[in-house]
DNA sequence: TTGGACTATAAGTATATACATAAAAACCTG
DNA sequence: CAGGTTTTTATGTATATACTTATAGTCCAA
């Protein structure tokens, strides 16, 4: 059983997840500890141990100090989805774009939002509606609210000549963000400006983007009829 | 600039990530290298690495050989999302978690799902509809095709015990899967099922699961109102 | 001026070694 | 035997070193 031609830890990775495929190590079983597969594949622990850890951060393999490496139970697979700025999304695909501010103001924000972005009562924020357009046609609309705390400049800043999303990207550092991707029935004032039926069903994606504890932006972005997000594992 | 209380990947990656989103170095820039890092962070320029493949890997950076480090200029940001079994994820919620096979034939595909399927015309498959329930609710329903080519013992398997994605995870092997995630407008068919009202907007998840290059499945899943799939960066 | 060969460079990888850490398992001790 | 302590063990990480590979840049010749 020392095979000894897996020198590389994308060999190692590669048999390894022939094994699992194979079910010559089946989900729940445990595997031989690092030190062994070294020996059997004739290279360094350190090689298995990488071709290992990818294994286990996609999800296939569960991994514990002391107890050992076992094939993943169940089987929550993880994909990674592009997060792209929609300008680059539309111009991909040969596309022109273009985009317009259908309103700007500030105004104090729904509960709802006012939860989410943690902001007090009573404080006002900038809310900005605008539309994307692929091909003169409507793409997606983002109904998108600032916070101008987290945000200074935001207020003079000309976001009719770049969007809203793609002056933050450029000018506001962030840590991380929450994403919801859901579907909604478009009422009357989606199908107005996505120019559909109203009752059609639409693809909606939920994004608050926070740094340092602030949170800096929360938009609704609602894609006309048809949008599909792609992904694979 | 010596500071040189950088001793592990963690920190050395907290330190770009700080340097980045304050702007010390701006997308675009190229980053000093990693034997010039290792140097500054006082560690060894392994670790360095360790830190900036990871960054490179979540899509903040671009690196080449021979040409460098520097700052993604296009901000795409990849999100891992989890792709659970039904029953874990209605489960995971508290709630009681069934299932019920609507229909079960074998029968021939439309041409969407023979091409998708990759299988030549003429050839049945295993068509079945499948209603899983949260707290006895319509959650989501299933409209599968099964190759049974790839995939022998499908039409043996009971699978009014176990549901068919539980069935092929636990007893096929497979190698990749496609996902689009998308929205509809619910008709007739999809209220009678889901228990809502026809015209609602539905969450709606495709998927194809391939192994050796025969695809092995390909599902609808389409989700009662209210559903959302969430993921962070 | 183009195009091919060469070179220098930065990331990528492999390895032995050593130590850190989490946690299961064994071992007390009252 | 319960409950706490110690030991053991598998993974996790750091490091120095050496070599590999992709490729930007340079040089040279047709």
């Amino acid at each position: 059983m020392s095979g000894g031609e897996f020198k590389s830890w994308q060999s190692v990775q590669a048999e390894v997840l022939r094994r699992i495929n194979a079910r010559e190590w089946k989900p729940g079983d445990f595997i031989p500890n690092e030190a062994e597969l070294s020996v059997e594949f004739g290279c360094a622990r350190a090689t298995v141990n990488r071709a290992l850890r990818g294994l286990a951060e996609s999800g296939l393999l569960d991994r514990r100090r002391k107890a050992g490496t076992r094939v993943a139970l169940n089987p929550v697979r993880k994909a990674t989805l592009d997060i792209p700025v929609i300008r680059y999304e539309i111009e991909g695909k040969g596309q022109t774009y273009r985009h317009t501010v259908l309103t700007q103001e500030r105004a104090m924000p729904p509960s709802g939002i006012q939860a989410r972005m943690q902001v007090e009562q009573g404080i006002r924020l900038v809310h900005l509606v605008t539309l994307h357009l692929a091909d003169g046609k409507p793409y997606v609309f983002g109904d998108r609210w600032i916070n101008p705390e987290a945000v200074p400049g935001i207020e003079a800043a000309d976001l009719a000549v770049k969007s809203a999303n793609e002056w933050l990207v450029a000018n506001v550092p962030f840590e991380g963000g929450d994403f919801s991707f859901s579907a909604m029935t478009a009422g009357k004032r989606e199908a107005e400006i996505l120019a559909c039926k109203e009752g059609e069903g639409l693809f909606v994606i939920d994004r608050s983007t926070w740094n340092k504890g602030l949170v800096i932006t929360s938009v609704r972005l609602t894609f006309a009829p048809g949008y599909q997000m792609h992904t694979k594992i």
